[in-house]
RNA sequence: GCGCCCGUAGCUCAGUCCGGAUAGAGCGUUAGCCUCCGGAGCUAAAGGUCCCGCGUUCGAAUCGCGGCGGGCGCACCA
């Protein structure tokens, strides 16, 4: 009979632990906490439960700890209890039965029912991407990649708001400033990645609009009559069928395609794109308001400073309460709706209760965006299929969208206000149970430390120029409006050139397999260095920091894996044994660093367990660090092709293939490649 | 003003949910380790009023209250 994995270790504990303190004490414990202890020595698993159960029972930690030890019946897979320190109960795992279970493969997770939806990204298709969307894309990604490990379907979601204010913008310049008017001067400028009055833009398009949102801004600012031109454009946006709205279409179809190539270079893939000119066409919000008409969540204001406006009322809610003003506006005074309304129709469609539905069609992105080659796409990603809304037709075959039982929505900690909005909206239809599987996956902001800033401006010139009060802050926000912020192709790019520089330090002839460890690596760091975060944290964004190779990084994480993968090619070519024999490995005698090692190793489905309850991803990373340096270490004291007792060759081997195998998992899990060499 | 978040070593952060064992990493500094499964590594040293105060407790970085410093939010923007 296998022996009980850890997640069966716990449970099997914390019902015994629950039946002797009922026996001996009647007291019913709320929960057992079971944890590490600080060193390995002391036990594998301890229970403090006896300083709680010491105040009511006016007894000594101790001696409670003494007694529950001793009447504890053991489950299957526990050797021994004892006491520690001042009245820890821990326990000893049978080390051999335990170790040669891990050496199978772990069953796959049972499948969880009721699809989930992730959607993140959802950067504004109006210029390229800089790090903040870098954070929230691999949030999103590593959360997808999680659940499903534990066993849920997952459809993931990038949102285009391809109509909206930043859009806008964006063609306004194109059209007023660069003189690009016309949908075939649009194209032209999209396939040459130039405009007439500038030299060709070596990084794509996405790289020009970048440039030409921020001259807008500026214009904006120095002469404000040219603001008019934003209401021009996304009047001609929505009433469709002219020049303006065909640029619009084209420019933000280029530019999300140019994301897209950027997160599919870091293994990001997507299942479907929604627009939000598909969620007006198709009259979502007119249903949306139906609805919530109907049930009187939402009323027509008639005086005050609200007064034609429909609003949704949240003064009554406890959620809202203390606010000044806690009505929301849906739809305003003159019968435009707001960004939240839309939302709460977007939400709504996710469940499957809107009543409509999209159409469909497949979007072949064209992978490179000039800051990107194709090749650099990995073939995962470039193989998933994305489907986007459809403007008319449709294809018959697209799969199924929407109808989620749980929704999780990746997006800043700025966007906490409406994300609350659009949950209260769904409780007030009546929708209490989607309500509670609305998640707003919250998270802080990458900001530019003050150096970041600095270097910046200093290579961007005055027109990046930080204002006194900027200078004295202790981290500056990033401004697509004033072009300030590292885009992330320019990050990557950087990485490259220093994985490029350290793997040719290493290797006798570049070849194609260095320059794709070199890509690995340059992922590999860039990916960890934005999980290692709690998601409260602001990261102030320092180049340094982000570059290193060394210490708590990606490449640390992915070096250890090739070391161990080392060990095995070298096994192979002294043609000695390399898989371990499990009967051995059952009867063994456990010394305390190997086996700490393999039950570090054990924790995978625990730690991602964890990470996506409490949505703290960072966890996860540090796990897989703390688990890489403890295998730095062994591969440091305990070799394996030079010892000479089989036994202890044994022992180790089955270490060396535990974590191997889960290191490997926690990377796929991560996201971050395997290089084949480092 | 109200709400949320952050404050732990020179710097960047874990640990706070669920109070417990000597408060841990990485970077940086200093001193060591390649005839070895490749040193993106390993070993060691130095480095701490856990922002402050009060309270709860046998016990507080962790819980409560009150401050202080910093960030964000509270639009007929998104």
């Amino acid at each position: 009979m296998r022996a009980p994995t850890l997640v069966e270790l716990r449970a099997g504990l914390a019902l015994a632990m629950r039946d002797t303190v009922a026996a001996l004490y009647s007291v019913e414990l709320e929960r057992v906490v079971l944890e590490r202890p600080p060193r390995i020595a002391l036990g594998d698993l301890a229970c403090p439960v006896a300083f709680d159960l010491a105040k009511g029972l006016r007894q000594a930690p101790r001696a409670i700890a003494a007694q529950i030890a001793a009447a504890l019946r053991l489950p299957a897979g526990i050797r021994e209890a004892r006491v520690e320190g001042g009245g820890y109960v821990n326990f000893a795992i049978e080390r051999g039965p335990f170790v040669a279970a891990l050496l199978e493969p772990s069953p796959p997770s049972l499948p969880r029912p009721g699809k989930v939806i992730v959607e993140h990204t959802n950067i504004n298709p109006n210029k390229a991407a800089h790090i903040g969307h870098l954070r929230n894309a691999v949030l999103g990604d590593v959360l997808i990649r999680c659940l499903r490990f534990l066993g849920y379907t997952v459809e993931v979601q990038n949102y285009l708001d391809d109509t909206g204010v930043q859009v806008a913008d964006v063609v306004a310049g194109l059209i007023h400033l660069e003189g690009v008017a016309t949908l075939e001067a649009a194209r032209e400028s999209i396939r040459a990645a130039r405009l007439p009055s500038r030299p060709p833009e070596p990084k794509g398009f996405a790289y020009i609009c970048w440039d030409v949102y921020a001259e807008v801004g500026r214009t904006y600012a120095a002469r404000p009559e040219t603001q008019a031109w934003r209401a021009e454009v996304l009047h001609a946006i929505e009433q469709g069928d002219n020049e303006t709205a065909r640029i619009a279409a084209a420019v933000s179809e280029a530019v999300s395609s140019a994301h897209l190539s950027t997160m599919g270079r870091l293994g990001i893939a997507y299942d479907l794109l929604p627009r939000e000119s598909d969620i007006l066409h198709r009259q979502f919000w007119t249903r949306a308001f139906d609805l919530l008409e109907k049930s009187g969540a939402m009323a027509l204001e008639q005086e005050g400073k609200h007064a034609g406006c429909w609003v949704l009322r949240l003064s009554e809610s406890e959620e809202f309460a203390g606010m000044e003003e806690p009505d929301k506006i849906l739809v305003r005074s003159n019968g435009t709706v707001t960004y939240t309304a839309k939302d709460i129709a977007y939400q709504l469609w996710k469940f499957g209760l809107l009543g409509v539905d999209f159409d469909y069609e497949r979007f072949r992105p064209d992978w490179s965006s000039g800051a990107v080659e194709a090749s650099e796409i990995p073939a995962a990603v470039r193989e998933h299929p994305v489907w986007r809304t459809a403007h008319s037709g449709g294809e018959p075959d697209a799969p199924s969208f929407g109808r989620a039982a749980r929704v999780y929505n990746v997006i800043d900690v700025r966007q906490s206000y409406p994300q609350k909005v659009v949950r209260e909206g769904l409780r007030r239809l009546g929708f209490q149970a989607e309500a509670d599987r609305s998640e707003h996956f919250s998270y802080e902001i990458v900001a530019l430390s003050p150096k970041a800033a600095r270097d910046l401006s200093e290579r961007f010139g005055d027109e990046y120029r930080l204002t006194p009060e900027e200078e004295k802050k202790p981290f500056v926000e990033m401004s697509g409006r004033k072009g300030l912020g590292v885009k992330a192709d320019d990050l990557v790019e950087m990485l490259l050139d220093r994985s490029r520089r350290e793997v040719a330090q290493r290797r006798e002839a570049e070849t194609e397999a260095s320059d794709q460890d070199a890509r690995a690596i340059a992922v590999g760091a860039l990916r960890y260095f934005l999980l290692k975060f709690g998601r409260n944290k602001v990261i102030a964004f320092d180049f340094d920091e982000a570059v290193n190779f060394e210490g708590d990084t990606g490449p640390y994480l992915q070096y250890s894996l090739v070391r161990a993968e080392n060990i095995f090619r070298k096994l192979e070519e002294r043609k000695i044994p390399s898989e371990p024999t499990v009967e051995a490995v059952a009867a063994a005698e456990w010394e305390e660093d190997l086996w700490s090692l393999a039950l570090d190793a054990a924790s995978t489905a625990e730690v991602a367990e964890r990470a996506v309850e409490s949505l703290e991803l960072s966890t996860l990373a540090r796990h897989a660090f703390t688990l890489a340096q403890a295998f730095n270490q062994f591969y440091h004291r305990h070799p394996i092709a030079n010892e000479p007792d089989a036994a202890l060759r044994n022992r180790r081997l089955a270490v060396a293939r535990i974590f191997r195998r889960e290191m490997a998992l926690l990377l796929e899990l991560l996201g971050i490649p395997e290089p084949g060499r480092m």
